[in-house]
DNA sequence: CCCTGATTCGC
DNA sequence: GCGAATCAGG
């Protein structure tokens, strides 16, 4: 696989959004998830909360000289890594069956990308794990501090029905996103008919007023581990 | 164990 | 440029 236009704006669009690795690799699909995190810092996508880098030593100096350039090949060490439990290479799933175009309602799951900053999901990288809302896939959102309101959706005026504006009478892709259309996923990334809604959006919200009422959701904590990212982008993907 | 991202380095 | 191997923290 190679690095098409189109999988490297995937790829920044779901590492921006805070997707791992190898979420990304998963819906990209042929690569592995050392690729994308090799392409993402060629590409200067780097650093994102990594749990490997939490510490913050003035001394950044302390890197790992002894075991950097032995460990390359092992040279001399006599026992080799008898786990060698690496995860399965993610297998390309590509659908098979295209020809039947599987409709795309199935189930919205992935995330939408970083909302316009007035949008009532904040994209903290540190945030806490406070949960308390759904979102596209079934992951759960942040808590009310950084939802403002639960839920101001749709008051009066006339919304938009539900028909397609003309302007995007054809699918709304992930390059067509922009602060006016929604960006409730339709489909899965790296799926032939994967498209956002594109409908006009509820002001102040990244998606329409239609689905505003199902990315707010109010959903109380329950055994619901998985503090999410904060805007998952491979949300529970449905298989 | 699992997961994560970071880094290195042969290709 | 690419990505497997490896490292290292949670």
């Amino acid at each position: 696989m190679s690095w098409t236009d189109e999988r490297i704006a995937m790829l920044k669009k779901m590492w921006e959004g805070g997707a791992t690795a190898s979420q990304i690799a998963e819906e990209l699909g042929g690569v592995s998830r050392n690729a994308v995190i090799g392409k993402a810092h060629r590409l200067g996508l780097k650093s994102r909360p990594s749990p490997v880098k939490a510490n913050d030593k003035k001394k950044p100096a302390a890197k790992k000289p002894a075991a950097k350039a032995a460990p390359a090949k092992k040279d001399a060490a006599p026992a080799k890594p008898a786990a060698k439990a690496e995860t399965k290479p993610a297998a390309s799933a590509e659908p098979a069956a295209q020809g039947s175009g599987k409709p795309a309602s199935s189930a919205a799951s992935q995330q939408a990308d970083a909302g316009p900053k007035a949008a009532p999901v904040q994209m903290d990288q540190q945030n806490l794990p406070k949960i308390v809302s759904v979102g596209p896939g079934g992951f759960l959102r942040q808590g009310p501090g950084d939802q403002q309101a639960p839920i101001p959706p749709a008051p009066p005026r006339r919304l938009v029905p539900a028909k397609p504006s003309p302007e995007i009478a054809d699918k709304t892709s992930l390059l067509d996103l922009s602060d006016k259309v929604c960006r409730w996923p339709m489909g899965h990334p790296g799926e032939p008919d994967f498209h956002f809604c594109g409908q006009q959006v509820n002001p102040g919200f990244p998606y329409c007023v239609e689905h505003c009422g199902r990315a707010y959701q109010a959903q109380l904590p329950r055994g619901s581990r998985k503090p999410p990212p904060p805007l998952p982008f491979g949300g529970p993907r449905v298989r």
